[in-house]
DNA sequence: ATAAGTTGCTTAATCGTTTAAACAAAATAT
DNA sequence: ATATTTTGTTTAAACGATTAAGCAACTTAT
């Protein structure tokens, strides 16, 4: 049994298509449709069970209520919840979303940028990677909408929803310093994204704030790509360094997972060894002996916000920019816990 | 600036949009078209940068190149990872995928799968939840192509792509009493899904094959919804009983995540106090300080497989059905390890 | 009784493609 | 020189919906 089309239920009832796209839509009123006739629509619309061809509205509407949710790494349960947030969000106001990673791979990405163009979404929530700049430009010239979600340039003019990075590093160095820790090194990725820049910028100021000597080998920045190998060399640095550390912080959690498998490994301690503070999702943390002291960052609002954002410019294009910066919450757990002071020593 | 359509082109070239279809499709061959001016054509859609209307062209054809997936439980790793799978291997086909999480709620599927199918998606991959039976008699009916992934009902023919739950289970059951394990439990769903049926039959299985009598009070089957605190009350009696347990199987990753959590706050040493197999994903398993040794499905080999029986059904709608159930392999580690026998105690 | 307004419906264009069929002009065959 | 074939192109219908405009047939007002 072929799907039942307009032209189905018209041809039953002894009407045009456009009487029942009327009653089906609830336009009754306003076309002036009989009583009687609308009722016979209603019933054979019903008896077909006929769905309305979400195609052919598009194609005549220009709209799809689809939405192009194109993400960095999706394999990073901090994504991944993002990602369901967003639909679920979307879902609530009759939007599908359609998700893509990119792997962190500006090429994918761009991919993806034109799978979904073509698809006629009608709009973006983007979470950038490196060297995506020009996607963005893009997005901008053909002026289809979008808003930038947890990444964001400063340099381009765009919406955005992001979470107040520097803040967040600043906050977990103070705790960390408060903590009786003062040789605090970072490990993030080598990158010029922004919202990296931040993490490792906050981190810096909290050191100098209070007075301790940042040293670079307390920065390891390592590839996304080689992580695997990288973090462990960069482990062994800090720990060997004239500055050995006494406190990490990770700037992000495929880097944390990383590195307490190694440290593990290692046979070291948490936090006796190593005091560690660590950005990303919580639930796995809590899995560990010790568990790990996270930068929780407001998901749901980040994504909740996101779709709000974009639905609104769907809405009314002319509408200025909206920019937010969110603020993370440091979730203070034993693998930062005061150090013993050498008095209680 | 508009977006660049056919028309656009035809009217820039001074030629009807029917040359422009055949020259940009390829087809200047079979429909000769003149040499020139599909140069011409091709050149004009360069400038214009054109990028055919996706709508369009699948209202005409009657294809989408979409296929929905619909996922009982996307917080889930296993399953976050199969889409990605999912959605790679479509992608290398040309297909785009539209996830979709239902949340282990057969209400919520019914919603997903009337949404996926008004945006005349070509056929569906479907992890099914719990009392989803009409849905899939549904797609029957309606002749709606679909495979069915991981999860499968043996008393509905279908196309499907499983593990062979039984004999995974069988294998971790044998693999603890040759490790010295005689008091096991398991932890499964409250659930008549197939797949936890034989979860649970393995594992008794197991037992009866190597002589070892069977006590209700080892099988816990708690439920979805309030699994946080029914996983707590659960080990509690495993570890109370007469029959105390020396070691746990957990027949999902949500089951061991919580219990794991909870033996960590009871201060047990995995495995002195008890040893642990789990079903799922990896991963997470290493952060643990002892590793836990778990059920690895072939989680690359079913995602492609159901895309591969999918799409082939697609091309040829009257082949008959596939079904196909794939070995997971046990990888035995720290949490399963050898009991120290009464001798070398 | 005629003009004006109301009611209930149909017609036809449109969105952007594809593609069978028709057609004219040029090339080849008889 | 005429018939046939080949070549290069256009026309128009179709996919399934929406919607402005048009058109009868009534009803009401004057």
């Amino acid at each position: 049994m072929k799907k039942a089309s307009l032209k189905d239920i018209a041809q039953q009832a002894g009407v045009s298509t456009a009487l029942v796209s009327y009653v089906l839509n609830g336009k009754e009123k306003e076309t002036r449709v009989g009583e009687v006739i609308a009722q016979k629509i209603r019933q054979i619309a019903k008896e077909l069970n006929y769905q309305p061809n979400h195609l052919a509205k598009s194609l005549r509407s220009g709209k799809t209520y689809t939405i192009g949710l194109i993400i960095a790494d999706i394999s990073n349960p901090f994504f991944a919840n993002i990602a369901r947030v967003v639909e679920d969000e979307a879902k609530k106001n009759g939007y599908t979303v359609i998700i893509g990673s990119c792997d962190e791979h500006a090429e994918k990405s761009w991919d993806l940028l034109n799978v979904l163009i073509n698809r006629q979404v009608d709009g973006f929530i983007i979470v950038s990677c490196e060297g995506s700049e020009s996607q963005v430009h893009y997005l901008k010239e053909r002026n289809i909408p979008f808003v930038l979600l947890d990444r964001h340039f400063p340099e381009i003019q765009t919406d955005f929803v992001a979470t107040n990075n520097y803040k967040a590093s600043y906050d977990a160095g103070v705790h960390l310093i408060n903590s009786g820790y003062s040789k605090i090194g970072i490990m993030a990725y080598k990158s010029n994204m922004y919202h990296m820049v931040e993490r490792v910028r906050g981190y810096r100021h909290a050191l100098r704030d209070n007075h301790i000597e940042f040293h670079d080998s307390w920065l390891k920045e390592v590839h996304f790509e080689t992580m695997d190998s990288e973090v462990r060399t960069a482990i062994d640095e800090v720990l060997a360094s004239e500055q050995r550390v006494d406190a990490m912080i990770f700037a992000t959690y495929g880097l944390a997972i990383n590195a307490l498998k190694y440290i593990n490994e290692l046979r070291l301690k948490v936090p006796s060894d190593l005091a560690i503070v660590s950005y990303g999702q919580a639930e796995v943390f809590d899995l560990y002996y010790c568990p790990i002291t996270y930068v929780q960052q407001p998901l749901e609002m980040l994504g909740k916000t996101a779709v709000e954002f974009l639905l609104e410019k769907l809405k009314n294009p002319e509408e200025g920019m909206k920019q937010i910066l969110m603020e993370a919450k440091l979730i203070a757990r034993d693998s930062s816990k005061a150090k013993p002071t050498a008095a209680s020593a």
